[in-house]
DNA sequence: TTAGGGTTAG
């Protein structure tokens, strides 16, 4: 029999596990079983679980004490587990109790079921422990099922119970059943304390019956913090500020977490200025900062993008030493990279341990690994917010490299990384991991895949995500409806945007800038004309630069160039360089000189340094011949040290992107790239293809245009799509700028003669190109 | 009881 000497066990655990592992053969009674959970770090998991009960509650909780045990507790566990099993201690319903309480501590649900199953003699306290579990980590179903299980053994509930199976009433919104238990607890007499109380006012806040808890709350005759604070957030998430302000201001100030609900709610309801000025009286009048008070506070800088309040309460965290922490530190990449300042926010990312294994090893909580988990997904999400595509994919292997859980938020920022950078391959790699992950699609997720595929030229898998996708909200129904304009598809565009409107749902701005530009695509004024006047009559929507613009490109593309300057004049929209930018392309297409030299002239004053004004200006003169005026714009662009932006086209080929630009021959396999254009170019001159030289900027003759033209950086990667592909692929090429106009017939022409579909993305939209057509009519 | 990461346009 080996006794464990407390005093020779500081460290708890390692020691136990020291203990146990070199004893596998000396049979342990139930009584050292018990003995060494009393004497290890593991009594302490098991004390705070009953906290609650076996101390009266304080009126203000210290803090947030971690709800899961050690991750690395698992092992010890399943150790002390087995040791039991030999030892033939399960019979003690004591250890039993005492390993299912562990199981469940370590959020290893399977193996407490497991356990349950097996012990015969179940009394209240095993029930109610695997009953809470469910409650606290799902699925909370399984509590409900499980409680009505006790009842039928006839196992009286007890407190715990009673408040474990409320909570899993509540997390399931399930108002019937909260009532049920509501209502054994009256005819059974239970004597109620706060914790059984506030698991009432809780169910009912939850379900919406908001003054019904109202009135729980007002008759009960003990409350704490806890009570308060569900009820001052019961008004807040129902909108009524003014009740949940007078409850707080019923409280003594000094209660921070009363403080903390009332800014978060405030934060939450989308009033951050009012959060601000009680943080601000919070500082003067009001208790200090805990932690879920600084996070807050970080988490309102970055809302506000106060960048120079973030700073500072960035230096208070240096000066009272909680900056080492990793739900402060999360809180701060957050606000960092919502502020622009990727740099300062990886320097702190940086700091923090990423290790998994180490973690582990070194027993950090859960909770702990959790806040790791979502600083990955702040710093992604941060790249991504500031436009570094490929940093936020990089970062997304190395986090599943080290080990990490990847969940809906970071599978959600990744697709959209995807979708911005053009990358299907990653995407649907990202799909794939989803799908065999088993992550349910939710409207984020689903939104944020429809878009991916979208983008990435993929229309029919978007559509398929759409019908997969669990609730339909207005943004998954925005993202479908703007995939379809961006395809070119306006007529689907507008269907679906009637749809939605036949499911109640409302559409909000961005759901009209989708329609707005189907319509403009299918070339549908009316429709378009209705929808811009029904967004401000009806869903009283301001209509913002970009609806004007869409309206601006609609009449423009239809030809009604009039009209197109009538509506800009009439909606006092003329200090907006978007829309003269839109008539500006209108003009060139419809080879309009008067009315594109007005839009130039009108731009230029705007902005006189945006090299796309001089482009379009240049490539009017050129359409008409005008080389002197055509000289002269590029002469004033140099002398005004205008850069036209560098034109960029990439493709992937073999999970491997390949990134042209015009003239470029630094590709290793430029020799053949050329050689292969050359005779392409050849091969298409036969079918009737002649170059168009106007979109070239240059008065230069006409053989060395034609030279210019043909090394344009889309024509480049087509050519190497073309000569790395089979004859079946279809060929997908983006483009960071819009594609000039004899790029686009090249690619007509290529798809015919070679019976080929191109897919090309450009700064703009979707060309889809088949049998010598392409599905922009032309209109770009 | 209160915190902290996510989607659609431009």
């Amino acid at each position: 029999m080996v006794v464990l000497n407390r005093s020779s066990n500081p460290t708890g655990l390692l020691n136990l596990r020291r203990f146990l592992i070199p004893l596998p053969v000396i049979v342990i009674s139930a009584s050292t079983i018990r003995d060494i959970i009393e004497s290890s770090e593991l009594k302490t998991h098991l004390f705070q679980s009953y906290s609650g009960y076996s101390l009266s509650p304080p009126s203000e909780p210290p803090g947030k004490i971690s709800s899961h045990a050690n991750l690395a507790d698992n092992s010890r566990v399943q150790l002390l587990h087995s040791q039991a099993i030999k030892a033939g201690s399960l019979g003690c319903l004591q250890v039993c109790n005492h390993i299912l309480n562990l199981y469940v501590k370590g959020l290893n649900l399977g193996s407490a079921r497991k356990l349950f199953d097996e012990i015969p003699n179940r009394d209240v306290r095993t029930w109610t422990i695997l009953i809470a579990g469910f409650a606290r980590l799902g699925p909370a179903g399984a509590g409900l099922v499980l409680f009505t299980e006790m009842q039928t053994e006839g196992i009286r509930p007890n407190h715990f119970s009673l408040s474990s199976v409320l909570k899993c009433c509540s997390s399931l919104n399930n108002l019937r059943c909260g009532k049920g238990v509501h209502g054994w607890i009256l005819r059974h007499g239970v004597v109620l304390d706060v914790v059984l109380d506030n698991s009432m006012i809780d169910i009912y806040v939850k379900c919406a019956k908001v003054d019904y808890a109202g009135r729980i709350f007002e008759s009960v005759t003990t409350r704490d913090t806890v009570s308060w604070n569900i009820m001052i957030d019961g008004y807040l998430q129902i909108g009524n500020t003014e009740k949940a302000m007078e409850l707080f201001r019923r409280l003594p100030l000094k209660y921070v977490s009363s403080w903390n609900t009332i800014i978060v709610g405030q934060m939450r309801n989308g009033y951050g200025r009012k959060a601000l000025e009680l943080l601000c009286q919070m500082v003067e009048i009001g208790p200090d900062f805990n932690k879920v008070t600084y996070s807050t506070a970080l988490a309102l800088a970055a809302s506000l993008a106060m960048l120079e309040v973030g700073r500072q309460i960035h230096g208070k965290l240096l000066r009272v030493v909680l900056d080492y922490d990793e739900f402060i530190m999360s809180s701060l990449i957050d606000m960092y990279c919502k502020c622009g300042k990727l740099d300062k926010a990886a320097l702190v990312f940086e700091k923090m341990p990423h290790d998994l294994a180490n973690m582990q090893n070194s027993k950090i909580s859960s909770d702990r690994i959790m806040a790791n988990v979502i600083s990955w997904s702040s710093m992604i999400s941060g790249c991504i917010q500031n436009g570094s595509y490929e940093e936020a994919i990089k970062l997304f292997q190395m986090m599943i490299h080290e080990g990490l859980d990847v969940d809906q938020f970071t599978l959600t920022s990744i697709a959209s990384a995807c979708a911005n950078a053009g990358i299907l391959y990653q995407g649907q790699q990202i799909h794939a991991y989803i799908e065999k992950t088993g992550h349910k699609l939710d409207v984020f997720l689903g939104s944020a895949i429809i878009d991916m595929y979208a983008k990435c030229g993929n229309l029919d898998d978007a559509h398929s995500i759409f019908f997969q996708t669990n609730g339909h909200n207005v943004v998954l129904w925005t993202s479908m409806i703007s995939a379809c304009s961006l395809h070119g598809q306006g007529r689907e565009a507008v269907h679906l945007f009637e749809q939605m409107l036949k499911e109640g749902i409302s559409p909000n701005e961005v759901s009209f800038v989708g329609v707005l530009s189907g319509c403009s695509h299918a070339g549908l004024v009316e429709e378009a004309n209705a929808y811009f006047r029904s967004m401000k009559e009806d869903y009283g929507i301001v209509p913002r630069v970009e609806h004007f613009t869409c309206m601006v490109d609609l009449l423009g593309r239809a030809g009604l160039l009039d009209e197109a300057m009538e509506f800009i004049y009439s909606n006092n929209i003329s200090h907006m360089t978007a829309v003269w930018r839109a008539l500006l392309s209108a003009c060139r297409i419809h080879k309009n000189v008067q009315i594109g030299n007005w839009a130039s002239e009108q731009l230029s004053k705007l902005e006189p340094f945006d090299a796309g004004l001089y482009v379009l200006s240049s490539n009017i003169c050129s359409a008409t011949h005008r080389w002197e005026e055509a000289a002269e714009i590029r002469s004033l662009m140099e002398e005004r040290r205008v850069k036209k932006k560098l034109g960029q086209s990439w493709i992937q080929i073999k999970n491997q992107i390949h990134t042209f630009t015009a003239g470029d021959r630094s590709h290793p396999q430029a020799a053949e790239i050329y050689c292969y254009l050359d005779k392409l170019i050849g091969r298409l001159k036969e079918i009737g293809y002649s170059t168009d030289t106007k979109p070239v900027m240059h008065d230069v003759e006409e053989e060395q245009k034609e030279v210019l033209l043909a090394f344009h950086s889309e024509k480049l990667a087509i050519a190497y799509g073309i000569m790395n592909t089979s004859c079946r692929a279809t060929i997908r090429v983006m483009k960071n700028l819009r594609v000039c106009t004899d790029c686009h017939t090249f690619i007509k022409y290529t798809s015919l003669a070679m019976d080929k579909e191109l897919v090309v993305r450009d700064a703009h939209r979707y060309h889809h190109f088949k049998h010598g057509q392409c599905s922009c009519g032309d209109y770009w």
